[in-house]
RNA sequence: GGAGGAGUGGCCGAGCGGCUGAAGGCGACGGUUUUGAAAACCGUUUGACGGGCAACUGUCACGGGGGUUCGAAUCCCUCCUCCUCCGCCA
């Protein structure tokens, strides 16, 4: 969410962003309802000191005991004629109250069409963000690591897989239907010892381990920019008016939520594992093939909340970039980092950078990662402030990024791993977490 | 799920139709005192939204929403949350 003052004084800089975003919203609306808010808070206002200001007064005639009450008898009243006087102030007050009546249930109206235009806003994208249509122009910023050349014909991963007896996409699809698999055996092991490699990476790293509900209430969906657009991409538990988060940033940035945080305290750094639900509405067709595109996944998140200042925002935005690669680098696997363009933007993101790991059987390189920052786009939706050192209240800033996210980054792993004899060497850095082994074979 | 109780400012806690955005205490911050500290004393200390260049100012908020009333923290309805007991389950 933006500042309603900052749109009304670049409604141009709005508009931009939404047509670079491809982000449907309705600037002169807005502008429109919010003028036509304010002049009815206004009028609004000024018929409340009416009748709060007459239902004093009434409250002065019918108390005998008060100095009012006294003085007004020395000057010659009667009881009669102050309790006339209070009854002709209740007939104005009634008729005070039936002029707000309706503006009221106006004001109701225009006051929940203006929060529902102002949820449809696009945070403007940083200057340094490429413009371009979709992910197919987003700028490539620098690869490393070599792309390994096979001197034998090599296998993708759901071949490894289901030679190897670790990965069950039939019976993962007989279960739930289709973008679901089951992870068995050294599978299963694999998958946590990933995420377990990345979480103790991030702890080390200063970051604060947290579990987290992955079953929230809507209005954190709202606050972390996922809803209202985007709420076809989220399971929805309808009966409890709850949804499954797509990621644990919603609960780690709502966390905090209104409320104000000693300054102290920030930057706040989070992580956490958590279970990832996605509808992939509208990917029908798809990256159907194996375990790139599914419904549920987990992943270990970094989440940042900092000061507002742009230029800190930016530092971590760095910060929270090289964990992620130090990860990729970790189990030793070749990436390329791009500068997500305009049109692969989120509506709420400034700048966003992706993380692509070389998957041999998709012959390219295939987003493992996604850091964005925010700066005060999802911190106004959810009241997360802080007080500056001159003890005004302002809101933070926010970023995120995937620390690592399995099955998919087991895609790259088993498929640039394996050998020729389809068993998989394991990364030096996930062997503490598979017993010490070497390999993973039939 | 059933029965009962409770939700007030950073915290504790009073108020139970108008004088209460809210007593009192604690905490925090500033000051006086002190060689320094403690103690004592004095003062400051909620947020949201709107108007104004600003100083400043208006409205709203006592768990959420709705209602009664000229007027609600206070009365009524409803929902939520927490606590206790019972049931059920891991």
């Amino acid at each position: 969410m933006l500042d309603i003052k900052f749109i009304r004084d670049n409604p141009d800089a709005v508009r931009k962003a939404a047509t670079d975003k491809h982000v449907s919203c309705d600037v002169d609306r807005l502008i429109e309802v919010d003028a036509k808010r304010r002049s009815v808070q206004q009028e609004l206002e000024s018929l409340r000191t009416q009748s709060r200001e007459g239902g004093q007064q009434i409250a002065l005639c019918r108390n005998k005991k008060s100095d009012w009450y006294k003085r007004a008898i020395e000057d010659g009243k009667t009881d009669e004629n102050i309790k006339a006087e209070a009854d002709r102030v209740q007939q104005e007050l009634n008729d005070v109250k039936a002029r707000m009546k309706p503006l009221d249930e106006q004001s109701r109206e225009i006051e929940e069409t203006f929060a529902a235009l102002m949820l449809t806003v696009p945070q403007p994208p940083a200057p340094e963000v490429p413009l371009g249509k979709d992910d197919t122009q987003n700028v490539e910023l620098r690869r490393v690591g070599e792309i390994r050349q096979f001197d034998f014909e090599p296998r993708d991963h759901v071949t490894l897989g289901q030679e190897l007896g670790i990965i069950d996409i039939e019976r993962g699809v007989k279960l739930a239907g289709s973008r679901n698999y089951v992870l068995k055996g050294d599978g299963a092991l694999l998958h946590q010892a990933v995420l377990r490699m990345a979480l103790d990476l991030m702890v080390q790293r200063g970051f604060t381990p947290m579990h987290v509900p992955v079953l929230v209430r809507e209005n954190v969906m709202t606050g972390t920019g996922y809803f209202p657009t985007g709420r076809d991409q989220a399971y929805l538990c309808e009966r409890d008016e709850m949804a499954l988060v797509g990621t644990a940033e919603v609960p780690l940035t709502a966390y905090r939520s209104d409320e104000i945080i000693p300054a102290d305290e920030l930057p706040i750094k989070y992580c956490a594992q958590s279970t990832c639900f996605r509808r992939e509405a509208g990917a029908a067709g798809k990256d159907t093939a194996g375990l790139y595109r599914i419904h549920l996944f987990d992943k270990v998140e970094q989440v940042i909340i900092c000061r507002n200042d742009e230029e800190l925002s930016k530092r971590f935005h760095q910060e929270i970039l090289q964990n992620a690669e130090d990860v990729v680098q970790a189990l030793e696997l070749p990436y390329r980092v791009v500068n997500v363009c305009t049109g692969d933007l989120g509506q709420g993101q400034v700048q966003k950078f992706d993380i692509e790991t070389w998957m041999p059987s998709r012959n390219s390189y295939g987003e493992t990662h996604s850091a964005s920052r925010f700066y005060e786009f999802q911190a106004r939706r959810l009241m997360l402030r802080y007080r500056d050192d001159n003890k005004k209240i302002r809101y933070c800033h926010t970023l995120n990024n995937t620390v690592i996210a399995s099955p998919r980054i087991l895609i790259p792993v088993l498929e640039l791993h394996q050998n020729a004899d389809g068993s998989i060497t394991i990364p030096m850095a996930l062997r503490s977490y598979m017993d010490g082994r070497e390999r993973i074979e039939k």
